[in-house]
DNA sequence: ACGAACCGGAGGTCTATCCTCCACTTCATG
DNA sequence: CATGAAGTGGAGGATAGACCTCCGGTTCGT
């Protein structure tokens, strides 16, 4: 009767413990792998049987929620971060590369940005607050001059997406290689240019590439 | 005796008949699903059964280099075909848009000229062809001064990775947004510009983004 | 007409997933 | 410390999908 009406009885130090391994080793499995690691595999990198998994979480589905949630709001957070920049073409820059970063390193919550069915949706909401920040991004950008007239909210979209997939495919070689990607993207963002931006990091040697290639996909 | 020494028996009419709609089966699924399409799935869209597949070719692999030694040839092909343009930079152009409307046309030829890792490398000759040549298209273009000065080979390859990716993402809703981010692309790449390349399909409208990310990944 | 070639597709084998179940262990409390 | 509720591990059931084999029956070509 002292105990809030629907608190749940607060874990055993063992389960605490054990649910907190879970959830680390879930977070590293899906960043790497993508959302369709299995329980299996997170329940063996845990150091925990599988039963123990099913017991916090009901499903794969469940243990997403409980990972992601936080994660999609700091997508949000960002776009925020990227509309208080004063200059638009900084704060655009700034969104494009930091969405990409974030894509880069996290397999799973790429494919949560990028696709509706997962998750049942508990991640709509995220999604929809972010569509009209990024709107705004463009616009901004746009009328000021810095950023080319003819692209639409849903090039950027397509253009995040495609920057992740080049990090998802070298990433095993080069987890920064990317940005040189997205450095040719930017300069062709640009309204206009007379010279080149700087590329942040050096090119894939071709031996590397072969690495890439031996690699799958 | 009057046979060639290893000509095989020629195919009965219903079983040459039947290899055709295979292969054209296998194509066709090969090109909208990628190579791990099935080959029960193919051998259902041929209108076949799995034995009959299986008469005539030993398995999947075996198929596949069926299907794809000419496609491969056929990119030899345009490499050569953009090295013969007599300006660089046209040639340049010409080979990353073809390179790109092909693996868009085709997940599996995608699949053959990104990885190492299928076919047993029946293929590797040809990817050693195209090497050279694309490392020859860069040269000109960059001693022509058109193209940035700072790309790889290696970056290229990428490049042409990443617009396919987008064309299989956001395919089943359009079949050739993917040629803006490719302008995109192109754009970054030109060693300077005083003026954007106009844009050669329209964008995505907002509702059919949300229908790509319907479509998973 | 007749035998060789060919056919379909049921089903065997594998692998990989998700998830259940329960005999056993560990924790927290009186 | 004793006790029982909470927690644990992992074998194994259920399902799914892939590859491939086999063979009774059909079709072609001579």
């Amino acid at each position: 009767m002292t105990a809030a009406p629907d608190t749940p009885a607060p874990l055993r130090r063992d389960a605490a413990r054990n649910r907190q391994l879970i959830l680390e080793a879930a977070r590293a499995e899906f960043a790497e792998r993508g959302l369709e690691a299995s329980l299996d595999d997170i329940a063996r990198r845990a150091g925990v049987g599988i039963g123990t998994v099913y017991r916090r979480f009901a499903g794969k589905e469940e243990l997403i929620e409980a990972l992601f949630a936080d994660r999609m709001a700091e997508v949000v957070a960002i776009a925020d971060e990227a509309l208080a920049n004063p200059d638009p073409w900084s704060g655009f820059v700034f969104w494009v590369t930091r969405l990409a970063e974030i894509q880069a390193a996290d397999r799973g919550l790429k494919a949560l940005l990028s696709s509706t069915s997962h998750g049942r949706d508990r991640f709509a909401s995220a999604r929809e607050q972010i569509a009209p920040r990024v709107v705004q991004l463009i616009a901004r950008a746009q009328e000021q001059g810095r950023l080319r007239a003819d692209v639409a909210p849903s090039d950027l979209a397509l253009a995040g997406y495609m920057l992740s997939a080049v990090a998802d495919y070298a990433g095993t070689v080069d987890r920064e290689v990317w940005r040189r990607q997205l450095t040719l993207v930017l300069d062709g963002l640009r309204a206009r240019r007379s010279t080149i931006s700087p590329m942040p990091v050096p090119p894939l040697a071709v031996e590397q590439l072969a690495d890439v290639m031996r690699g799958g996909a």
